[in-house]
RNA sequence: GUCCCCAUCGUCUAGUGGCCUAGGACGCUGGCCUCUCACGCCGGUAACGGGGGUUCAAAUCCCCCUGGGGACGCCA
């Protein structure tokens, strides 16, 4: 049994989009579920586009999804003198030639050929010169001139092409740049990929590397092209249809293995399961349920998704998390301990950790700057309420204990005493400690916003009142 | 234009010839719970693109059409 050997080769040119990181995920999960490796490789050959802004960029991206790499990252860009040895081998076994022909040259051959409605390619007009070595010449790559040339693909079955529409490839630029076809093909042969997972719009390259392996001598890995994810209009997604960097929905205040969890659902499927562990991941993740039709990223459902493990999160590391995103919107800091009580009243409530942050601010806000809601202040802070107020500021003042059980009983016991219903109490009370209308449970807010806080803030709405 | 791929509720999907008058989830929606907002619970809405075959039997297999996507670079 051969060790699987997955990669994730991003090109960093671009940051770390929603459909990199799903095929990075499946290839991580593949090879860690076989114990197997998993490579990260920079595909920079495209020296002008790429940068290492991005490179790092993606790895946080990476890191931040938990996907851990066994090697790399290589750099194509270092790997030069390797390409050249490969183009040089397929040009002395005849698989490869000198082409003198111009960029504009080959562009014109192409527009012809568009325009007499033939497939648009080289036309191999330098193909059987035997030019040799020379400035101005690329190296082109010699194709079948007919035939097909096809390969078993893992999601898609049985995929073949007429070699009529392939052309003589460039395998080394004017540059002396090894071009993507030739560099992938390179890398998976020498870093010994088993599995090759990748986006739907790498299937037609495919048959072009299939080629290149068969003149190098080479088997090929197992190939599995995994559908593209769509925008909402069910075009290519792009930043027109809003966040599609994962670092994006990382400062959106989404949960990373929400983000694992929706990416791995969309376009894998294991029965009706929704929710996902990672150790469920590694033990149920498998090829043969990837669907072979492209998806639609659909916002809701991760804000579902995030909502849930926001839920079942650790109040402790929600408290970091919500810190964070506090002192991003100017708040003030507070303990860790006292973020840690408030985490679990917002829970159920927040479906992102920045809706999080913005429910938790009157929780941190210092009594006399709370944010009144002026329109609920002026509805619920009436005269009649006044009065009860003023009791219960002494009452809570002296009530022997502040957690929920006991403020309950305080309030029940008062009501009573006063024949007066909760409800009439409830929204007042929430409008004076909270300054808003929605807010988690009085009793519980009480407790942990404490009997300074409560009692300050009570005092500020009898003295508005006056 | 040529080639390749795809096709079940609005969306993600289950379904591998009979268990399907098509199941789950998100969304939307009715109700319950209730100090507000949520959570939760119960219910509803909604799909096999069309046409031909094959078969005792088709969402499932084959063909055509239609629709969608992708690729045709000295980008990756």
């Amino acid at each position: 049994m051969t060790t699987v050997i997955t990669r994730f080769p991003p090109s960093p040119t671009g940051h770390l989009h929603v459909g990199g990181a799903r095929t990075a995920l499946f290839n991580w999960l593949w090879a860690r579920k076989n114990s197997g490796r998993f490579t990260l490789r920079i595909e920079d050959t495209d020296a002008a586009r790429s940068s290492e802004e991005m490179t790092q960029g993606i790895l946080d991206g990476m890191r931040w999804l938990g996907l851990d790499w066994d090697e790399g990252p290589y750099y194509q860009s270092r790997r030069i003198d390797l390409y050249n040895e490969y183009i040089d081998r397929l040009l002395q076994t005849g698989h490869a030639y000198y082409c003198a022909c111009t960029p504009e040259e080959v562009e014109a051959m192409r527009t012809q050929a568009r325009a007499s409605g033939a497939v648009p390619k080289y036309n191999g007009r330098c193909r059987d010169k035997g030019l040799t070595s020379g400035p101005g010449r690329v190296v082109r790559f010699k194709a079948p001139l007919s035939g097909e040339t096809g390969f078993l693909d893992l999601v898609k079955g049985p995929i073949s092409v007429p070699n009529t529409q392939l052309d003589d490839m460039v395998l080394r630029r004017l540059d002396g740049m090894p071009t993507y076809n030739l560099a992938v093909v390179v890398d998976d042969v020498t870093m010994n990929m088993t599995h090759i997972i990748r986006g739907d719009d790498h299937l037609s390259n495919t048959p072009k590397q299939v080629l290149l392996y068969e003149a190098l001598g080479r088997p090929l890995p197992q190939f599995g092209h995994v559908p593209m994810i769509l925008g909402p209009d069910k075009k290519k997604l792009s930043k027109r249809h809003g966040a599609t960097s994962v670092t994006a929905y990382r400062d959106l205040g989404y949960l990373p293995e929400a983000m694992v969890n929706y990416l791995v659902r969309l376009g894998w499927s294991h029965g009706d399961q929704e929710i996902f562990s990672l150790d469920e991941l590694l033990t149920h993740f498998s090829l043969e349920h990837l669907g072979s039709s492209a998806c639609v990223f659909d916002q809701s459902k991760l804000l579902w998704l995030n909502a849930h493990y926001i839920k079942s999160e650790s109040p402790a590391r929600l408290a970091g998390l919500l810190a964070e995103h506090l002192g991003r919107r100017g708040q003030p800091e507070s303990g860790a301990a006292y973020l840690e009580a408030v985490a679990p009243l917002l829970q159920p409530r927040a479906g992102t950790m920045v809706e999080m942050a913005e429910m938790a601010e009157f929780f941190v806000a210092g009594d006399d700057e709370l944010v009144m809601d002026e329109a609920a202040a002026t509805k619920f802070l009436t005269a009649q309420v006044k009065e009860h107020f003023a009791v219960l500021h002494f009452l809570l003042r002296d009530a022997p204990g502040f957690d929920q059980a006991a403020l309950e009983a305080l309030f029940t016991r008062y009501l009573e005493g006063k024949g007066v219903a909760f409800k009439i109490l409830a929204q007042p009370l929430r409008v004076v400690l909270t300054g808003k209308t929605k807010s988690p449970g009085l009793f519980e807010t009480m407790e942990v916003l404490g009997r300074d806080r409560v009692l300050r803030r009570l005092a500020n709405a009898l003295r508005r009142m006056e």
